[in-house]
DNA sequence: AGATCTTACAATGTATACAAAATACAGGAG
DNA sequence: CTCCTGTATTTTGTATACATTGTAAGATCT
């Protein structure tokens, strides 16, 4: 286990909520492994807090399906299976359709403005070639359209969702070869949404997932 | 808040599990009601154990979303409004649809008998008027497809969304008025599977979503 | 009267102490 | 040498004590 495990925000925040997030980034950057078992003393000693909220934040975890715990024996971080990745992504799937059919219904100027500048920026980062960036430009690209939804336990779900993919889609994504299909790809969701072209975006989004699907499965295998 | 609240399970499982089953039934049965204040010193009094596994029990209901904590204010049972209720029950229209697509490639002969006998349970269940047994009927019948997607996460993912309306599907199933419109779906699901006829079965789950969205609807419109 | 500050109380947040179970390991019997 | 068993250690489970914060009632001042 890594040993910079270390507590940022001093916010005016529960410690629950603060070891947390502290957890669950380290998860998502591969600092902490999956399998890799989450002890309570060695966490509480490493953060320099009680066992309490380490074990909250644990049950915190286990909620976004980052940990699972076997009683009496204790928590670890989730293992990712090739299965469990195909699982998922189906999932995705059917509620990135709903997410698009319901932005494109509900969608204002504003929500476009946003869109079109999301996609943009998009752009501008796979040109810089700051992965950390395409990352965070490609989840502010999907929240834009989560967000004209107008449905928050449909954004959480989906946010949640991408957590649980968040270690295998980085390496998507600094596949540099990926970003030409990625940007049309995104340009497509774009312009039928300003079209409100409902069947074509279902299409066009059920495609995009589709892709890193596959992207992601050949990743998986090479792995092995 | 009832004083009915009482520990059953002496199995050997931690205590923060047995409580949160038990608190768990409790708002589902409606006897803990929503905006109900969950107060830790109070409850672990009315269970006889601790904070401790109150607490633990309270982050797992947030991860059901059957509970909401503020911080230093405390968790209470989670309202349902109207809106949160189309929310939930686009997202289940969305997910049952894939669950039925699913199990249209993938439900064996063994599956399909044990659809056609939870599809007669249910059958029965309406002709002898017990509610609960009507829903469990339900249940089953839903689940008996749930499982043929063999795709646990969805599973999870959908009989969580079921549990976050089941004090209004009560009132669903205890209209009769609704069980023959009940049984001619679930009769047409049962055969479209067994077809393997895809877009069909996906309409007719559509429909079955669609319908209790709307009996919904009145039924709270109805209460206000 | 109204506003604000004090203060007391109640609830949550956090740490720690103790109990029980799982695990690892050493030693002995076969 | 292997397997069993008993013991020591580690780890989780639970209870409880203490700290902090939010809330509301009442006092004080303007």
């Amino acid at each position: 286990m890594t040993d910079k495990l270390e507590l940022n925000m001093n916010a005016y925040l529960p410690l629950r909520d603060v070891v947390f997030h502290t957890l669950r980034e380290a998860i998502l950057k591969g600092e902490l492994k999956p399998g890799e078992r989450l002890m309570e003393l060695q966490l509480a000693a490493k953060l320099g807090v009680s066992r309490t909220p380490i074990r909250e934040a644990i049950r915190m975890l286990e909620q976004e399906g980052l940990a699972v715990t076997i009683p009496r024996k204790g928590a670890e971080v989730a293992k990712m299976t090739e299965k469990g990745m195909e699982d998922v992504l189906q999932i995705r799937r059917a509620l990135d359709e709903l997410a698009v059919q319901l932005a494109c219904d509900k969608m204002d100027a504003e929500g476009l403005k946003e869109l079109r500048f999301a996609m943009k920026e998009f752009e501008d980062a796979t040109r810089s070639g700051e992965v950390k960036r395409v990352a965070q430009a490609d989840v502010a690209f999907h929240d834009a359209i989560y967000a004209a939804a107008d449905n928050p336990k449909l954004m959480t779900l989906l946010n949640n969702l991408r957590e649980q993919m968040y270690r295998y889609r980085v390496e998507y994504l600094k596949d540099a070869n990926s970003y030409e299909a990625l940007i049309a790809e995104h340009q497509k969701i774009f312009h039928c949404l300003k079209e409100r072209d409902k069947e074509r975006v279902v299409r066009a989004s059920s495609e995009h997932v589709v892709n890193q699907e596959n992207f992601m499965k050949n990743m998986i295998r090479e792995q092995e």
